[in-house]
Parts: structure tokens; sequence; C-alpha cells
DNA sequence: GGCATAAAGTCGCCTAGCCAACTAAATTCG
DNA sequence: CGAATTTAGTTGGCTAGGCGACTTTATGCC
């Protein structure tokens, strides 16, 4: 039982480690961890909504749109209307942002490397199993969370 | 090798995704996660100074510092000047925050165990196994650009 | 003893992210 | 068709956390 709270410890701390030493490795380019995953996701996925990026990111729509008015800034990033739903924003990246993304790749890739060490690859795939599943429980659970609160909404509001 | 990044998205994603979980579940005692987590280390350890926090929270003082004050404000903790050494402030749990402890202890348990679910045990501790090793190399990597960082300032001090 | 250096906290500024309330546009349905 | 609902995005308020500059106090060394 112990030892399952400790699992909750750990995760934490190394996505933490693991956002601080990659954050140091690139802040000389101007970008964040979290702005390059961005990138990477429009890269993928070139003229995608904003919902769509929150969405495949897993975050609100309000995160996502604050991440991408930082990226608009520093010129990573364009958004355009729409033309025939008026409401959206499709998102570009900047021929700037297509040549960075490809060396934070690099670098994302060095920094797990270096943090996976010498690590046995049987061992590392058994871990990531584990974290998908667990991942995918997560999202069952938020989801469930999310249906119930919306459904204590509706009730209040049918009353 | 496209797995390694892999395993550096998945960690982040399940982090996220149990902090939200977690911060839900325990909204209605007004603590999040960040705060339970400090409450348990001065609860372990009374009288800490807010250094001896960061350190153990593996966080910035300032950081460490804030979260004090927050936790202050909301009547769980206590400062205290040091009677020997005047820079220094300990922190004390009130005894509110003693009974509130016990009762977020039993929810981030319950939350880690729902996460897990009907999860090998061994599999498991493999997987804890696993992130222990990262999270070594990740502070040791961390210290690392800490020292060259340090190193590189004072060059320049010297010059 | 006196001065340089180190340590403890604080503060300002930044990114990230959640949540909730809001507007505007589109869609659904009576 | 028109009203109700849903969807896209924005905004404000909050916690969390990093980084750096700063003050105050201790400590170490000449």
């Amino acid at each position: 039982m112990e030892d399952e709270r400790y699992f909750g410890f750990l995760v934490s701390d190394v996505a933490r480690l693991l956002r601080t030493e990659f954050d140091r490795r690139v802040r000389d380019f101007g970008l964040t961890r979290s702005q390059w995953l961005a990138l990477t996701r429009i890269y993928r996925q070139p003229g995608c909504t904003q919902s769509e990026l929150a969405e495949t990111m897993e975050m609100e729509k309000g995160s996502a749109g604050r991440l991408i008015d930082r990226l608009e800034k520093s010129r990573f990033v364009v958004r355009q209307p729409d033309k025939t739903d008026r409401r959206v924003k499709r998102i570009h990246l900047t021929p700037e942002a297509e040549a960075i993304e490809r060396t934070m790749r690099r670098i994302a890739r060095q920094t797990i490397h270096e943090a996976l060490g010498d690590l046995d690859e049987a061992e590392r795939d058994k871990a990531v199993e584990v974290l998908i599943t667990v991942k995918a429980r997560l999202q069952e659970m938020l989801q469930n969370s999310n249906q119930t609160a919306n459904a204590a909404e509706r009730q209040e509001a049918a009353q």
C-alpha cells in the first residue's frame, strides 16, 4: 500500500525533473518544453484548430489558447481564420518553427536517452506498458468525474 | 529510440492526470496536492527550515517560500523565528493541519489505488524500480548542469 | 577585528495549467 | 423559421514552479 503512494510521488518527481532538465537545455532557443510539445503536434497536424490541439495535448482549451498566444508572440505560429466556420482559428507553423522543431526533437531524444542511461530495454518497455495502463485508467477516472459534475449541473439546471 | 521519447511523454502525462484527479478530490478541503505534500513533509520533520523543506521537496527556495505563504494564510502552518540564527524561520503544523493530513493521506492512497487498478504487483514494483533509477540519473544530470552553470559564473566573476 | 563569501528568505517576473464565466457563431429541433 | 443548445475561443483568477536579483545575517579566513 505504501508502495502505491510511492508510485505517485515517483511519477511526479520524474516528470518535474525531466521538465526542468529539458527546459534548461532548450532555454537558449527561446522555447519551453510545453511549447515544443505543441509545435510537434502542430507539425504533425498542420492547420488544426485550437480545440483539436487542446484535445491531443489533453489540456483545457484555455491553457492551449494561452500557449498559442505565447507561440504567436514569439512568431513560431500563426492563427488563420477558417473560411467556412467563423468561430475557428487554424494554427500553422512558421518556417523558423519547422527548423527549430527538428533541433528540439534531437535535444529531447538526447535528454531522455541520458535519463534512461544504460537501462535494460526490456525493463523500459515493461515500465512503458505499466504507464500506458495507468494513464488509460486515469483518463477514465477523469472522464467519470467530469460526467458526474455535468450530471450534477444538469440536475441543478432542471430545478 | 522513438520509445524513449514516448517514455518522457508518458511520465509527464501520468503525472499531470494524477495531479488533476487528486486536486479534484481534495478541492473541498481547501488543499491542493502540492500543499498536502508539503504538509506530510512538515509532519515528518516538524520545525524544519524553509530551505530544508525546499531541499526535501526538491524545489527552489522561492517556490517553497510561496507555498508556505499560502499554507500560512490558510492557517495550516506557522512560521517561527529561530532562536540562535535570525535568518531562519522554522515551520510547524497547526492542529487542524495534522487532522487534515490524515484525511489527505487516505484520499491519496485511494486515488493511486484506483489509478493502479488491478495492476499486477510485480509489474508495479518493476516500474517503480525503473522510475527510481531514472529519477536518480536525472538528479545527477541536474546537479551537473548546476555545477557547470556555477563554474561558468565563477569564471565570469574572476575576469 | 574586519572583510569576503555563503546562506536564508523575499520578491518580481515568467510559463504552465486548472476552472469558471463569458461572447460569438453554428447547429439542432420543435 | 426561431428559440434552445452546443461549440470555439477568450479572459480573469487561482496555484505551482523556475530563475534571478536583492537584503539580512552568519561564517570563514587573513
